[in-house]
DNA sequence: CTGCCGCTAATTGGATCCATGTCTGCCATG
DNA sequence: CATGGCAGACATGGATCCAATTAGCGGCAG
């Protein structure tokens, strides 16, 4: 949360655009917390620059369901309801569903050979990073992402990947994460499903592999939504 | 495109929402044409407000996907691809059968009821504007959306509604509207295959209600995508 | 006559200023 | 001693000001 002046910046797209995915990031990330408020004044001092960019910045966010602003209260980031989690990832899983059978198709060999590489990746980082002594243990969700990223970009369809992502940017990342360290038998299964989609998708099974597909992101949320459930009971703001 | 002054605005929420579904239900309604540009100066003038929120309402608008902001060039009303109508409207297809599906155990009699009048009235509405003396002819479209919203409204699910019209705000409303109003073939089409997914909801049959309503948005799709079509080998701007 | 160059006007984007609304804490009063 | 009201600080939201970039246009040279 210190000094992080941006060094280039006109790099031809909008400041605008540029702080907002800063923003986003540090929400992503965990660095600002869920329920945290966001002081306008703070960040433009942060970024080094007005307020101006930060505010329409926020909007951008607000938009997005990350963060909610209330007017003269300012804005704070959105804490989810465990039914908000179901709901979200009962879209999603049909949104993965289909990028699953439209991968099928289209999938070359190489891209399965990165599916499997990404899948073992993520499942020995996230028991490396359970280790003690692991520094920071907050960076094994991107190597999940690159399994369903991978399959969302070879689904080929712009559209589809831009639904699932604004869902997948209502929920910081890095509770997810810490899922995958921390509970065994969830990071036992995530990897044993990944395997049964990529299986399908290689046999070319469009109707199996969206259904395990769909099966997955549902155990996935029903993981997440019992967190935000679990952290509700405690009682802390920060 | 004249004098518009906001009678109260201080009602609660931030003016820049109410700026930006202004803008938008310009947008929608055709008001705005597709490919124009959008000066702040000038639409701040039209709200009687300064450019300040206007300015944060078009980013709210960009990143609903409706407008391009170029930085520097100002806004322009975003002109769909023919592709990118496909794309959409197979994403939006696969969510309004998710829809249909959750409909079924959760719709009352009454909503049936309303369901079969709102498709009625649709068709009643589109041929009568049709018809020559017509005093506008771009009002059939909300009828039409109460179908839809009516069955995404009964799926009782927040996060599907969102996506689902986060993807209708993509593409003027007009457009589609006067596709039920030229097109004899596509609006008995239209009716016709409403009553259908109208029928499998009624008796309860989860699986044929999501496959028809698939099927619909799918065809429903390909029309636009067809106007757009049309439309770009036409050549003009306004 | 055509193409290139520079200038000017217009428009956007960022910074600053000001008014409005909200929260905190103190003080008076029942 | 608790509660309600009042005042001051503080943060947001809108307006205005200023700089930067771009497009449009006219002149000039080849």
């Amino acid at each position: 949360m210190s000094e992080e002046t941006i060094g280039e910046l006109s790099s031809g797209h909008a400041l605008v655009d540029e702080i907002a995915a800063r923003i986003r990031a540090r929400i992503m990330s965990g660095d600002i917390p869920i329920g945290a408020q966001l002081r306008q004044a703070e960040l433009a001092n942060d970024f080094g620059v007005s307020r101006t960019p930060v505010r329409e910045a926020l909007r951008q966010l607000q938009t997005g369901g990350l963060i909610d602003v209330v007017p003269n209260r300012g804005a704070v980031v959105r804490v989810p309801a465990p039914w908000e989690v179901r709901e979200a990832y009962e879209v999603r899983a049909e949104l993965e569903a289909l990028a699953a059978a439209r991968a099928v198709s289209r999938i070359s060999q190489s891209d399965i050979q990165r599916l499997r590489v990404a899948n073992q990746d993520m499942y020995d980082r996230s028991i490396a990073a359970g280790r003690p002594g692991a520094e920071r243990a907050t960076n094994s969700r991107p190597e999940n992402d690159v399994f369903h990223d991978t399959i969302t970009t070879v689904s080929a369809n712009a559209r589809l990947a831009r639904a699932i992502e604004e869902i997948n940017e209502t929920f910081p990342r890095n509770v997810s994460a810490q899922l995958l360290v921390n509970d065994d038998r969830h990071r036992e299964e995530n990897y044993q499903e990944h395997l049964r989609i990529i299986d399908a998708i290689e046999r070319g099974d469009a109707e199996a592999a969206s259904a395990q597909m769909r099966a997955h992101v549902i155990g996935a949320g029903e993981q997440l939504a019992h967190w935000y459930e679990r952290r509700s009971s405690t009682v802390f703001t920060a």
